[in-house]
RNA sequence: CGGGGUGUAGCGUAGCCCGGUAUCGCGCCACAUUUGGGAUGUGGAGGUCGUAGGUUCGAAUCCUGCCACCCCGACCA
């Protein structure tokens, strides 16, 4: 009876209707923007404000900058400008007239035109040390431990609704520090918060690690990303973490003085979390049933479905739930009273499932006069009956059970797609059937790497943090290597 | 930017080849019976057929221009 079509068939169709009947998502009137819906909107605050909380505890602050990055400033850092050269809106006209061939019309006013160009930041970096310039001058200025809550344009070619729209909203943080093993530390506190944000609330299971250079962030000297395992066997790069070296410091010439009065320029990192988690966390639990949200992050944690047999018997279901909404609320579960007579108890226990609803309570005249409730668990699809007065300390308690649960099967399912190969026969077997992770020796070279993406789609996902060296042979080209490195196809 | 498509009700579509005033499903509205897994019946509302022009007694249908969107490539958090 599902509304969806099944994830094991056709795994985009699968995700494209679930983003939209699950009301996350849709794509809009305008060209790769999509329109986040309120409920999907409300997922993304519950991420925000835990993010922004693991910030906060380390002392970062929030601050704001523009969205318009006059040319001069973008091009000031070249690799990070040649990077995103091709995919950037640029504002060339401040003003439109009335068309005087179309009555009605408006066109771009010629005269309008900006002396300089105005790029829709793709990224803030740019402008973002342009200002540092002046806020930094002393090593008392320092670190600056600043991030930015935005949304940033990036002209892609095709896009998929949360993974790639051509607009989307982030975070980005950009510090400075005096030292280079200051910055180097600040780098990888963040890649773990970023770690432990996806494992404690998206439930999401991610490997750590370093990128090639070839998927470097540009004008980075090192980037540090997690990787997460989608159930379709793809990868998606769920946040990065910059190493900026003195790049950007050089580039807008930011000084600072130490203690000696010697003068240095300043050590870099950005790092960033988009929209995009909401894409993972979509693909890493659903199933064809709908969404499946761990229950930290789930707007509404509890739902609440009477069952009356007619307008007395729903009155007397509401006065015995009521105190039980209460409760439920005293102890922080969001939970919500659905005694809609509009829609019939079948009907919404399919919407909150398709909604990703982690518990579901039905209360019916059965149980009315057995004094109990029917409790079914979103993840697992297990249905319970417990006695009412039991209720508040099961829901407390399944709540944990279920977030923990669907991390774990997360983490299983990832660890079963990491595979170990040693030969490029085998390789293109696994990537071609299982799917997944694979685990292979790499020469380090950026020509092999870029041979193997050609011959397979597959590209380095990362170098992972701690693995130990192990002495082998590149499964490509034959050549010597320290260490294995993780493949996948990526979206 | 290359290659291929599609624009018909809020959504998904049939009709187009072969011209005659638009089909079906979902959704929506009303009433009745229903309510422990997406109810059923009856009645109803809703469309400048993407847009501009041409051919014709007559165009969703044929012709021309324009616009928009989608899919496959290159690009990518």
């Amino acid at each position: 009876m599902g509304v969806l079509p099944k994830r094991s068939e056709d795994y985009s169709a699968w995700y494209n209707e679930l983003v939209k009947h699950a009301d996350l998502a849709e794509n809009s009137a305008v060209r790769g923007c999509m329109v986040i819906k309120p409920y999907g909107y409300s997922i993304w605050e519950k991420m925000q404000q835990a993010l922004d909380k693991m910030f906060k505890d380390t002392g970062h602050t929030n601050a704001y900058f523009p969205l318009f990055v006059p040319k001069s400033l973008f091009e000031a850092e070249e690799k990070n400008a040649e990077g995103f050269a091709k995919e950037c809106a640029v504002v060339t006209h401040y003003r439109l007239k009335n068309d005087p061939n179309k009555p009605g019309k408006l066109m771009v006013d010629p005269e309008a035109k900006l002396e300089e160009e105005l790029v829709v930041r793709p990224t803030s970096e740019a402008i973002i040390w342009n200002t540092y310039k002046n806020w930094i001058q002393s090593y008392r200025d320092l670190p600056l431990l600043i991030n930015q809550w935005a949304n940033v344009v990036r002209w892609e070619m095709r896009t998929r609704l949360f993974l790639r729209t051509a607009e989307f909203l982030w975070q980005e943080g950009h510090t400075a520090h005096a030292t280079q093993a200051e910055a180097i530390a600040e780098t990888t506190q963040m890649l773990d918060i970023y770690a432990e944000f996806a494992e404690k609330f998206m439930a999401l299971p991610v490997v750590k690690g370093v990128k090639t250079a070839n998927e470097r962030f540009a004008g980075a000297d090192d980037t540090y990303c997690i990787e997460a395992l989608m159930q379709d066997g793809k990868a998606l790069q769920a946040g990065t973490s910059h190493f900026l070296g003195q790049n950007f410091a050089k580039a807008f010439d930011v000084k600072f003085s130490d203690k000696e009065n010697k003068l240095s320029h300043v050590w870099g990192t950005s790092w960033g979390v988009s929209t995009r988690l909401m894409g993972a966390l979509i693909m890493a639990h659903s199933d064809d049933e709908g969404l499946v949200l761990p229950p930290i992050l789930a707007p509404i944690q509890v739902v609440i479905v009477p069952i009356p047999k007619g307008e007395e018997s729903l009155r007397a279901i509401d006065a015995k739930v009521d105190p039980l909404v209460k409760a439920l609320k005293a102890k922080g579960i969001s939970v919500k009273y659905d005694n809609r007579d509009t829609h019939k108890p079948g009907w919404k226990f399919a919407e909150y499932e398709l909604k990703g609803v982690p518990v579901r309570i039905a209360m019916g005249q059965r149980d009315m006069e057995n004094g109990t409730v029917e409790i079914a668990r979103r993840d697992t699809k297990e249905k319970t009956v417990i006695a009412f007065d039991d209720v508040l300390a099961y829901v407390e308690n399944l709540l944990v059970e279920i977030q923990d649960n669907i991390y774990n099967k997360a983490l299983s399912y990832r660890d079963e797609h990491i595979t170990k190969v040693e030969t490029f026969e085998e390789f293109k077997e696994v990537l071609n059937g299982k799917g997944g992770f694979i685990s292979a020796h790499w020469d380090g070279t950026t020509e092999t790497e870029l041979k193997i993406k050609e011959a397979t789609k597959a590209t380095i996902r990362c170098i992972p943090l701690g693995s130990v060296e192990e002495a082998g042979v590149c499964v490509f080209s034959g050549k010597p290597s320290k260490q294995r490195v993780l493949f996948a196809q990526a979206y």
